[in-house]
DNA sequence: GAACTTATGTTATATTATTCCATCTGACCA
DNA sequence: TGGTCAGATGGAATAATATAACATAAGTTC
């Protein structure tokens, strides 16, 4: 196996956080978009973790640290980060992950480990190039992709 | 384009419906299941339409001819009939699609259109096989693929 | 028909997401 | 400098999707 999807248990996710953020300011500022407080702050609660995290998650937080705070405020920073690459929604868990690769479009493919819930994103160009083509002979053009692969990440299978 | 995976608008429908509970019946009858009434009538209404069907019509319908009936009625019957593959989830509409080869385990590809909303699927064991072994190259051991297209279907593309 | 398993009825509640209107803030310009 | 406008946020209400928990009924087996 090469080029880990997953991270290892022992990365320094701190990093990752800190990635993430940079990306986001650097495309905000190229893209003349505004990265206001409250939507960097959902950005860093998704970010926490390598693991799906609900709207409803992120709005306890939001009410710990801010007071009041209501569903809209959250859904509209996540269709923000959304809109712009930031984030991708898990359709099938109706919850939502950072962005690896937040530099222009592409179409993911996320690896879900049913054990320990950590989500990996795969970006295979072969993999979104077949499946438009297999459309395509369907008389199909295809938009939009919604990959999601449920199964076992390698640490998971091999602690059994 | 060969095989076409929309049906055409002038299919014969009721022989869709037909095809759909033939094969429910038979394959309950193999494996020992029970159709019940509402089993059943939960999978004619999904079958009324070629686009995903969301569990609170359903519910609706029951309710019109049924009188009495609570959400969880309609979300057992799904459940089964997702169990035997009778039915699909769509993840990226929270809601279901009949199954079109409801025989055998299959790792389908959905494409929907989003003009007209309905949905083909496609049971392609290459597009299945090419995501799994991807996965695997990344240490990831794939049990369940929900692999959702979003699109413009052959009629609503021509139509512009 | 007694014991058991499976299916359904029913109430309540949890979870996810949007609508709508008011208010505020920052950007641009006269 | 202040007016205007677009975009962002506050906040109440409600919609849409889904499950928990417990009671009753129906089918199966012996």
């Amino acid at each position: 196996m090469e080029n880990p999807a997953f991270p290892s248990r022992e990365h320094d996710h701190a990093q990752c956080i800190e990635n993430a953020l940079n990306a986001a300011e650097r495309i905000c500022r190229e893209g003349n978009l505004r990265l206001t407080g409250i939507r960097k702050r959902v950005l860093e609660i998704v970010w926490e973790r390598h693991a799906p995290t609900g709207a409803y998650h992120i709005l306890d937080r939001l009410r710990k640290e801010h007071g009041a705070a209501a569903p809209p405020t959250v859904y509209r920073a996540l269709n923000f980060l959304l809109a712009h690459g930031l984030v991708h929604k898990i359709e099938s868990f109706n919850a939502f992950v950072g962005c690896r690769k937040p530099d222009g479009a592409h179409a993911a493919q996320f690896l879900i480990c049913t054990t320990c819930r950590r989500v990996a994103e795969l970006d295979d160009p072969e993999v979104a190039t077949l499946i438009s083509s297999k459309a395509a002979h369907a008389g199909f053009d295809v938009s939009r992709q919604t990959i999601e692969l449920q199964g076992s990440c390698n640490d998971c299978a091999c602690r059994g």
